[in-house]
DNA sequence: CTGTTTAGTGTAAAATTCACACTAATTGTA
DNA sequence: TACAATTAGTGTGAATTTTACACTAAACAG
């Protein structure tokens, strides 16, 4: 989101730099699915459009804080896991003046706090990333794609995956995620092998039964909990950066 | 860099919203050996000190396009490859005030036109990457340790390397740009039936003799010129991002 | 015509990936 | 109470890839 005025006030000589905005694109797992968060825009330009949530840099936060700010502000949404994405600064892309955004992509797991809506938006809702809006304001249906493509690349040789889970999860749980953000079938005893080779998951005493054979829990190993080194490959091709 | 003022002329109170700079640290390939190319400053803040050429966005303009400028005007250097790395927003960053850093990688082949002196510097220097100086100005010793941990990792998988060499060149000569950056040795075989494998290449009819066997000479497949798909592993583990 | 230098190929052991069959532990139901 | 259904988890061997290193090739210098 960028700047609140409407066409009427809207002053660009005013502008003499370009203005800095966050835009945050937050990932979640609901009913076993990949979704994102989006806002619906009530002023001009793209009034009624779906966004991603965003907003203006202040002066004394970092951003980070800016991100993390802007994402409560505009959805209520807290304790994310946030990584930056890209810069985008395309001259065109702000019908109102000159906007370069930092965008990032945020991951929040599913049992989390619920999302609120802000006077600066009608709607907030999580989409499914098979089912989104098909026109969204400004340039952010590039920058969604992006995310995702990002998003799925960065699964295969960082632990991003585990920033979806709650704090206990079955192997098969994280299985599902992998499967879901790849969009592929894996193999069930590969992935187990690979999982427990990679050192990353400790056993807790933890069970959880169901239809058919209980299953054991596990739970991120607090010490790896940053590792990023690990390599965790299912396919041999990556998209770039 | 930043803005142009001395301590006397800086007005902290004239700026309400982050300013923003685009940073480009600048690679080559100079005696076998992996080079940077750093300007000095000639103004307060970081008077004398090192500094990735760079500077302030114009209205009008994309990031990349001021990457372009910056580089020539600071450094005569034309024609480079550009990619973006990071966007760099601490809040004291910048003693001046609020800066916001859009980093670019650029590669620029060793044959490429000389360097110049601006009259915002007071020198312009390749520096091998084994040999910076000390101290930086600002925090761009972060950014270009930033840069070569990424150049590093992105050399595993994609084409980036080729952006480094002559039209044509021998295959040794790209295996030695890869433990240049990597700074590790390779075996002489398994390059060669790696990069042969992978399609990459295309022969020449041209030779260079020297001492010893002469060594066939082969160019960049133009079609795979800008193919970041490909997937070139030397190494299990790789950096994040 | 032999030694030295640089270019390039061959190959077999080791490690990893991949596909798929198998065993295990529970619940629902005949 | 057995046994089908369901979900969890293990085992295994073939196929592929990686790795290390030995070998052949083509030039020049003495």
């Amino acid at each position: 989101m960028e700047a609140h005025e409407t066409a009427e006030s809207y002053d660009p000589t005013r502008y003499e730099r370009p203005s800095v905005t966050v835009d945050v694109v937050i990932f979640t797992l609901l009913n076993q699915e990949l979704h994102v968060l989006l806002v619906q825009r009530r002023r001009w330009p793209y009034d009624g459009y779906w966004a991603i949530p965003g907003g203006f840099i202040n002066m004394d936060e970092s951003l980070e804080s800016a991100a993390l700010r802007e994402l409560e502000e505009e959805t209520g949404v807290r304790d994310v896991y946030l990584e930056q994405l890209y810069t985008f600064g395309g001259v065109g892309r702000d019908p109102r003046t000159r906007v370069i955004s930092v965008a990032y992509i945020a991951l929040v797991r599913s049992d989390a706090q619920p999302i609120r809506v802000s006077d600066e938006s009608t709607d907030v809702r999580w989409f499914a990333v098979r089912e989104l809006p098909t026109e969204l304001a400004f340039d952010h249906d590039q920058i969604l794609a992006y995310a995702i493509s990002r998003l799925r690349s960065k699964l295969e040789y960082t632990t991003l995956a585990f920033q979806l889970l709650p704090e206990v999860f079955s192997i098969l749980e994280l299985k599902h995620i992998y499967e879901q953000i790849l969009g592929e079938k894996l193999d069930k005893g590969n992935f187990y092998r690979k999982i427990k080779e990679a050192g990353l998951l400790e056993e807790t005493a933890l069970m959880r039964e169901g239809r058919g054979r209980p299953t054991r829990l596990w739970r991120f190993k607090p010490d790896r909990a940053s590792d990023k080194q690990f390599v965790f490959r299912w396919r041999e091709d990556r998209t770039t950066l």
